[in-house]
DNA sequence: GAGTAACCGAGACGGTACGTCTAGTCTTAAT
DNA sequence: ATTAAGACTAGACGTACCGTCTCGGTTACTC
C-alpha cells in the first residue's frame, strides 16, 4: 500500500509545498544545522539567517521556537555533542580526580566542542538568557556531580570534614577553565596533576 | 559679508569642518566615549558606528587607529578604570593573599568595571585580536605580579619549594573568575578565605 | 458535575471549540469585521491575518470563501454600506442630474465609505479580480441606471437623439471621480452645477 | 598612463568593492531598474528588495533617497517615459482638443506606460505621499497646460466667457481617465470625438 | 442512537518583503 | 596633502503577512 505517496514523489528534500511540516522533522533539521555551523565555524558565524538558509527552515519558525541566538546555540550544541564525561569512583579520590580532570582537559583542548563551549561561555557574558540556560542545562549539573564525588571522599575520610567541597570545584575545574578562557598558560598534564596535589597535600608546611 | 555663517554659529563643539584635528584631542574624545558606553551599557552596545556618532569622530579615523572592536574596548576600558590593584607584601603570605583576593573580588562584583572585564573576556573567546590584547595588556601582567609575590613566599619558606606557583594563580584568582563567568555559586568572603586555606593547609590529612 | 466548563464560561463570543459553525454565522462575523477595518483604517490595513484574528475565523475558512483580498474587501464593503443612491426622475433632466450628482458627491466626500470606494478603485488597478468584481457588483449597474435615466430624457426630447448617452456618464460622474482620485481641484457645488450646465447648453456659441 | 586600473580589471559590473560609489551612477542604476520593473511587471512587483537586488544598490541607499515605494515609482516612471504630450494650438479649439485627447488616449491604451500611470494613481489612493508627488510632478502641470489652451480659446471667442475652464478638464481628460480606471466601456475614437462635440455643442436643444 | 464524514478552529510552516542597524571600504570636500 | 565626513555595499536583525497544510474537535448527516 502506498503510504506517504507525496514524499516518495518529492524525492530527496524536494518541494514539500509550503504547508506545515511535522515539528519534529523541522526541529531535527535545525539542530543538525546549528551543530554543524558551531563545530565548523564557531558561534560568531551562527546567525538565524544562515541557519534558516542551510536548514530550509523559515526564520519565523526559528524565532518562534528559539527566542535568541544563545538558546539556539545551546540547543544545537548539546544535541551535537552529547558528551558524557562520566565521573569515576574507584574509591581513590586522588586518582579519580586526576582521571576526570584529564578527560575533561582533553575534550576541551582537542575537540572542536571545547572551543564551542568556551565561545558559549563567552557569549553568555553579554546574554543573560544564554547564561541562565548554560547553568541550567550544563554547569550546575556538572558541578553537582563533582560535588557528590567529593562528598563521598569526605565520608570516606579522604577529605577533611570541615571543607566546603563546592570551593574545590572552583579550584580544580575552575582553574582549568581559567587557562582555557584566558590562555596565558597552557593546560598540560603536569598542570592537572599539580592541581590535585596542591589541594590534597597543601602547599605550605602543615605547621604554618 | 557673512561668508562663513556656520562656523560663526557653531561655536563650542560645533562643526569643526572636515580638516585635520590634533590627534590627541581626537583620541581623548574617543576614549572618553568608549569608556562611557562600556560602563553604562556594556560591550554589546559598543559599535564603531555609535562611537563615531557620540564622539564626533569619523569612522575612517576609528578604523585607522583601532583595528577591531575589541581593541577599541580594551583601550577605552583601561583608560576609564585605571584600576591599580596593588599587591601587598606584609611578609604574611596567608594574610596578603586573602587581602588581595578580597580587593579583587570586590572590584569585580561591586563596580561596573567588573562586568565590563567579564564581557571583555567573553568577547575575547571569539576575537583572537582581543584575546591577545587582553593577555598582553592585562592578564599576563597581573599573573606575573601574583607569581612574584608567591615566589617570595617560597623563598621565605612559607610555600614548599617544589610547588609551581603558576598553578596557584589559577587555583586562587582562576577560581574567582570561574564563579564570575559561570555564576552557579556566589563570590563570598567565606569563599575567598576557603580558597587560601584549602591550598595552604591542604584538604586531606597529610598522611593520605 | 461540571462537564462542560468551557462552554458555560465562554458565554458570548467565547471559545466555541473547534467544530463546525453555521456558515451564515461565520460569514456574518467576517463581513462585519471587514467592514469595520475598511471604514476605520482603510484597505491597506485589511489583511487576511487581521480579519482572521479579529473575527475569530480561521484563515482556512477565509481562503475557502474569498479567493483574494479584493474579493473580501468588496464583499465587506457592500455589506457595510448598503448605499442606495436612488436615481430621481422628476421629468426635469437638468434638476435630476444635479440632484443625483450632488448626493453622489456628498457620499464620496463626506462619508468614510467614499474613501473606501476610492481605495477599492485604486487596488483594482493592480488586481484584475477586484477590477472585475467591482465592475460586476457596482459600476456597471450604476452606469446602467444613469444611462436609462438619460435615455428617458432623450425620449422626452430633452437630449438630442444622436447623442451616445454612455459618454455622458463619463463626462458627469467620471468628472467627479477624476477630482476624487486625482485631487488637484475640489468637488464643490459649483463644480457639480457646471458639469450639467456645460453639457446641456454647450460651452461654445452654437454656431461655431 | 593607466588610469582607472581597478575598473579595468574588475570587468563588466565586477566587484567594485564595498566603498562609496558616485551618487549619480547609483541614481542612474536605480532609476533604470525601477523603470524596467514598472514597464515589464507593474507596480505590484516593485519592491525595495527587488530593486536593490537588480540594481546592485543596497537597501540602505534606496531608503535614504526615496522614502517610500511611491516616491521610487514616480521617480523611475518619469525618468523612463519622458513623455512629452505637446499641446497643439492651431487656433481651432475643436480640432486641437480632439487631436490632444487622441494622442493621450493612444499613449494610455497602447503603451505600457499607460498601465503604469493607472497603477500609480491606484497606489496613490492609499499613499498620501505618492498622491502629493503625483499631483506636484504630473497632474497639476498637465491640468495647467490644458487650462491655458482653453483660456486662449475663450479669449478667441470660441468658448463662452462665463465658463470655468477647469471644469472642462475634468469633463474631457477626466472622462478618459474614468474609462481607463473603471473599464466598463472602452476608449474609442468615437468616444474621444463625442467628448468634444458634446461639450462644445451641448447635448440639449439650446432652448431647453 | 451510534457512527461517520464533512467541516471548522487553530496555528505551524516556507517564503518574501519590510525598515533598521552595523561592519568595513572608498570617494569627495574641506582645511 | 591630508584628514574628516559620510555615502556606499553587504548582510543580519526581528516582524508581518501570504497562501498552504496538518491536526484535533465538533457538528450534522447517515445508517
Amino acid at each position: 500500500m502506498a503510504t506517504e505517496p507525496r514524499d516518495a514523489v518529492a524525492g530527496e528534500r524536494g518541494q514539500r509545498g509550503r504547508g506545515r511540516r511535522p515539528a519534529d522533522e523541522v526541529r531535527a533539521d535545525v539542530l543538525r544545522t546549528v551543530g554543524e555551523v558551531l563545530l565548523t565555524e564557531g558561534i560568531a558565524d551562527l546567525t538565524f539567517e544562515r541557519v534558516a538558509r542551510l536548514s530550509s527552515v523559515s526564520k519565523t519558525t526559528l524565532y518562534k521556537w528559539w527566542p535568541s541566538k544563545g538558546a539556539l546555540a545551546m540547543d544545537g550544541y548539546f544535541h551535537a555533542v552529547q558528551e558524557r564525561l562520566a565521573f569515576p569512583d574507584t574509591g581513590d579520590i586522588r586518582a579519580d580526580l586526576i582521571s576526570q580532570l584529564r578527560a575533561f582537559a582533553r575534550v576541551m583542548t582537542e575537540t572542536p566542542g571545547g572551543r564551542v563551549l568556551a565561545e558559549l561561555i563567552g557569549q553568555a557574558q553579554t546574554d543573560p538568557d544564554l547564561s541562565a540556560a548554560f547553568r541550567r542545562l550544563y554547569s550546575s549539573g556538572r558541578r553537582a556531580l563533582a560535588g557528590e564525588r567529593l562528598r563521598r571522599a569526605q565520608e570516606a575520610g579522604q577529605v577533611r570534614a570541615e571543607i566546603d567541597v563546592r570551593v574545590l570545584v572552583d579550584q580544580l575545574w575552575g582553574a582549568v577553565y581559567h587557562r582555557l578562557l584566558i590562555p596565558d598558560e597552557p593546560v598540560t598534564d603536569d598542570f592537572i596533576i599539580a592541581l590535585v596535589t596542591n589541594l590534597l597535600d597543601g602547599i605550605g608546611f602543615g605547621d604554618v
